[in-house]
RNA sequence: GGGCGAAUAGCUCAGUUGGUUAGAGCACCUGCCUUACACGCAGGGUGUCGGGGGUUCGAGUCCCUCUUCGCCCA
């Protein structure tokens, strides 16, 4: 048998570009991402299916840490259930973004001078097309880089003709059953994005404004007057009413009588209602129900006007059709803020400002364009959406569905008990057009599935589709089965729905997921998915998150650039608690990113070396060998390794309910990714490269039965911690795993068997005093500052079978701790003692170098603090309300504990005795 | 204003139904180029578990209260 002296042809250097590049391309020639209808359960099958759809980007994104982030989660998911066998499916996308990319297409035109009514809207659509086909699929390409396993035959777009059809058809089936309506209402406007938002999409942000109070004489007795507190004056010419809560005392006299408005002079009643706030202000409020929905829902009940004096542009209107010929004509055509400045000034100037104080107040913006948003009265399509919550809500009451973290479920309720209409028109051009067609003969109005010539009703060929386009949320919301092909029954339907876990950012719980279920519900009958998993954000050192407007991004490009895909996707897994953000230092990404980096390269370090020692021959298979011929460390490891693998399964599972349900205990479980990281890394850094490696060092070294048991253990061991690692370090674990002795040409480690826990040996304890023995040594070694170089003997005594048992293993202790095992009878001075656990002892004579009195007062220092502990325990354990009340167990452990501690006291007196210092 | 949550090492966080001497990663300190790796090796825990009170044989864990912070919603 030869032992290998050159080293393999393994680089010093792992070069993760070219490596990276290569294997992707490997991978999906190999077909390894692609997910077959037939193997799943559902079809008869033998595979369970598991399927997670992408969030999609927008068409028009770049990679981000973020997306970065949330995919990674997605691929060491599918990864990992693609080695547990099962037909592991994950569908990528992309969402066509109405507002975004409208924005982006308007912004290049107006870069042209042109607007997108110069297009006209065919060929500003045509335009916002091509363009989002140009653009549609970068992101996805740049997900290929960090090794996202994606079945990229299965890509989805949402503007897509069959996913427009499920659009189509949802919208129809809502309408025939009329959960879909027209509203007059208050809505949030955009007027730079000139369409409206829904609740979500208009933001709060906390911005400081100003509260004017401002005077309403009497019409009839100008000497009286009311003050109303206001934060908008620029919509006091949309007053149509001064409110008065019906209990305040202050104003009963003015109730029913008419104020004269300040600004245009027009007579408008004082009104009761309950809704005024008596605390807030002056307790009286101006009402203005065309531009506020409180102030929408008062006037309805009071049957006032409703004046809408703001213009879709935002400016000051008087249109007499509108306005009602409410607005003065110097303040018409200003803008929100030029009118707010000439009203305030008009109102100063006639006395009728009475005061003006800060006021931080919250204010929405579009989340688009940040505009601030105004609550405008229009014609806006809706769905009603109280109908649609209650299974949605009842799924995650039972637990068909949970959602991690589990704060988040108490969100979910609250905000789906109280559930809002969705208000899904928006007055742009790019989206899925609203499929409502109205007659202009006979008036009838229809939603058609499929584009209608002539009326359903009369026959007449006078048909106007409605302008508006749909909400892109409102194509979104059908994702988890539009992109299997609903409304066919395809056999992907049928193999892959419902999916099974939504991985995604708390920011669209309701947005997205929310709505989603719904869907899944109203479509289906079944819920999309049984977990949903919002991670954390992406944050500065500051707990900023990232945005391109404050610069702070890092563009993962970059990071696989300088690191590679896999120290990036390391370094996002093991900072990944559950529900934690992660913090990264945009300034310093040598830093953000040394844990993926340095163990990246450490994990190659040990490949190599490993590879190296055992070499190119065949092994003996692991499970053939002759377990009675194992050392301790054999064991050891082998234990180790089971404890590895058993962690990693539990921080990443359960898969799914065994049920259908979640139980309680399994509610929160799994999907622990920081866990499972740090669970494979120790193993294969802390257990295997640490110790293991090291034990093997000697035993490789001499042909013969021993040799072989160690080859094929390291090859065993190390095969299956790459295995755990693939789904986190794709990469680098599949360039090495085929380097493994016995490797099958053509194998590949994506589609290799995830690893099954082995059962645990007993025989292992030796080792862990034999790594005792040697950390104390190391220890001593550093007090004493005792260069590596030098070689102590070192004495041990004990119990016979422990010594004789660690004296099999003299080369490790040389080895690891730089001691030569010494034989015979120990000085009992100018010596440094070590006690250890079962009565074992170490002394090394170290004359010359050891302080004695320093030995002594270390001695004695470690007897005063377990002294002190123990008289904490006897204290305890002479307490009859202890003994009688905390479980027998404890009780017991706790004597055993104080029987142990007692010896070791008694242990380390007779030492400071012997040092006799 | 309403709701939810958090406060544990310098930082980010674990800590099961209350039960050993409260842990991990990173950072940090000390010593080492010990023939795979200095992106490494060895050694080191640096803590009044936010303050106060209570329940209990026993509290980081349960209850009350105060303080600070975060998120969601109006």
């Amino acid at each position: 048998m030869t032992i290998p002296d050159e080293p393999t042809e393994i680089p010093a250097q792992y070069d993760a570009g070219a490596t990276e590049r290569a294997l992707y391309q490997e991978w999906e020639a190999a077909g390894v991402f692609h997910a077959d209808a037939a193997q799943s359960a559902r079809s008869g099958g033998k595979r369970a299916p598991y399927t997670l759809v992408m969030p999609p980007p927008n068409v028009t994104a770049i990679l981000h840490v973020g997306h970065g982030l949330n995919n990674t989660v997605q691929d060491v998911l599918v990864r990992w259930r693609r080695m547990a066998g099962d037909d592991a499916l994950w569908v990528p996308g992309t969402d066509h973004a109405g507002i975004a990319t409208q924005n982006v297409v308007e912004k290049q035109l107006a870069a042209e001078g042109k607007s997108r009514d110069d297009l006209g809207r065919e060929a500003f659509v045509e335009r916002v097309r091509g363009f989002a086909d140009e653009t549609r699929d970068s992101i996805l390409q740049q997900l290929r880089v960090i090794g996202s396993s994606a079945d990229w035959t299965r890509t989805a777009y949402t503007f897509s003709p069959e996913l427009s059809r499920a659009v189509r058809e949802v919208f129809v089936r809502l309408y025939d059953d009329g959960l879909i309506y027209r509203g007059h209402r208050v809505i949030h406007w955009c007027s730079r994005c000139l369409t409206s938002l829904s609740d979500e999409e208009a933001e709060f942000h906390d911005e400081d404004g100003s509260l004017f109070t401002v005077r309403y004489p009497l019409a009839d007795d100008p000497e009286k007057f009311i003050d109303v507190a206001t934060t908008r004056p620029e919509t006091l010419t949309g007053d149509v009413a001064v409110a008065v809560h019906p209990e305040d005392e202050r104003y009963t006299a003015f109730i029913g009588r008419n104020v004269r408005h300040p600004v245009n002079g027009l007579p408008i009643p004082v009104i009761a209602d309950d809704y005024v706030d008596k605390e807030f202000g002056t307790g009286a409020l101006k009402i203005t129900p065309a531009h506020d929905p409180n102030d929408f829902e008062v006037g309805k009940r009071h049957k006032l006007p409703q004046p809408v004096i703001l213009s879709a542009d935002g400016h000051l209107q008087n249109d007499p059709a509108d306005a009602l010929d409410r607005t003065p004509t110097d303040i018409v055509g200003l803008d929100r803020k030029a009118a707010r400045d000439l009203i305030v000034r008009k109102l100063k100037a006639s006395g009728a400002l009475i005061d003006r104080k800060n006021h931080r107040h919250a204010v929405r913006h579009c989340y688009r364009c940040d505009t601030v948003v105004e609550p405008r009265l229009s014609d806006q399509w809706f769905v009603k959406m109280a109908p649609l919550a209650k299974p949605a809500l009842e799924a995650v009451r039972d637990g068909r569905i949970r959602i991690l973290p589990e704060r988040h479920e108490a969100v979910y309720m609250q905000w789906m008990e109280n559930i809002r209409d969705w208000n899904i028109s928006r007055q742009i051009w790019w989206g899925h057009r609203i499929p409502v067609w109205k007659c202009e003969a006979c008036a009838f109005e229809k939603a058609y599935r499929e584009d209608p010539a002539v009326c359903a009703e009369c026959g007449k060929d006078k048909l106007r589709q409605d302008p508006d386009v749909l909400d892109t949320w409102f194509s979104s919301w059908l994702w988890p089965f539009s992109t299997l092909g609903w409304p066919e029954a395809t056999p992907d339907l049928k193999a892959f729905y419902p999916t099974d876990v939504l991985v995604t950012a708390p920011e669209i719980l309701f947005f997205w997921v929310a709505r989603m279920i719904m869907a899944g519900f109203y479509c289906l009958g079944e819920a999309p998915f049984h977990t949903v998993y919002l991670h954390g954000t992406v944050r500065d050192m500051e707990h900023r998150k990232m945005s391109k407007s404050l610069g702070n991004g890092i563009d993962p490009l970059v990071v696989v650039e300088k690191f590679g895909a896999d120290a990036l996707r390391y370094t996002l897994m093991q900072g990944m608690g559950l529900g934690v953000d992660v913090m990264l230092d945009p300034a310093d990404l040598d830093k953000s990113f040394a844990p993926g980096r340095n163990f990246a390269t450490k994990l190659w370090n040990i490949g190599r070396f490993l590879l190296m020692q055992v070499g190119t021959e065949p092994v003996i298979p692991f499970e053939k060998l002759d377990r009675s011929a194992f050392r301790s460390a054999d064991h050891w490891i082998i234990n180790c390794l089971a404890d590895a693998i058993d962690a990693c399964d539990s921080a990443l599972g359960p898969a799914r309910p065994a049920s259908g349900l979640w139980p309680h205990a399994e509610r929160q479980a799994g999907m622990r990714l920081d866990e499972y990281s740090e669970s494979a890394r120790r193993f294969v850094w802390n257990e295997l490269a640490d110790w293991y490696v090291e034990a093997c060092k000697g035993r490789l070294m001499q042909a013969g039965a021993d040799r072989e048991i160690a080859r094929s253990i390291l090859v065993h061991a190390f095969d299956q911690a790459l295995r755990l690692l693939h789904p986190v370090m794709p990469f680098i674990t599949e360039s090495l795993w085929r380097r493994l002795p016995g490797h099958v040409e053509g194998s590949l480690i994506a589609t290799a068997k995830w690893p099954v826990r082995p059962a645990r040996h007993n025989a292992e304890p030796s080792f862990s005093h034999l790594q005792g023995a040697i950390q104390a040594i190391r220890q001593l070694r550093s007090d004493y500052a005792i260069p590596p170089a030098q070689i102590v003997s070192a004495y041990l005594t004990g119990p016979d079978a422990l010594t004789a048992f660690l004296r099999e293993d003299h080369a490790l202790f040389a080895r690891l701790a730089r001691v030569e095992l010494a034989e015979g009878t120990a000085p009992a001075t100018a010596a440094a003692h070590v006690v250890l656990p079962k009565g074992l002892e170490l002394v090394l004579p170290l004359a010359g170098i050891v302080d004695l009195e320093k030995e002594s007062a270390k001695l004695k220092n470690e007897a005063g603090g377990l002294e002190k502990q123990l008289s904490a325990l006897r204290g305890r354990l002479a307490n009859e309300k202890f003994t009688s009340k905390a479980p027998p167990e404890l009780v017991d452990a706790e004597r055993a504990k104080e029987r142990e501690w007692t010896a070791r006291v008694e242990q380390l007196h007779a030492k400071v005795k012997e040092l006799g210092v």
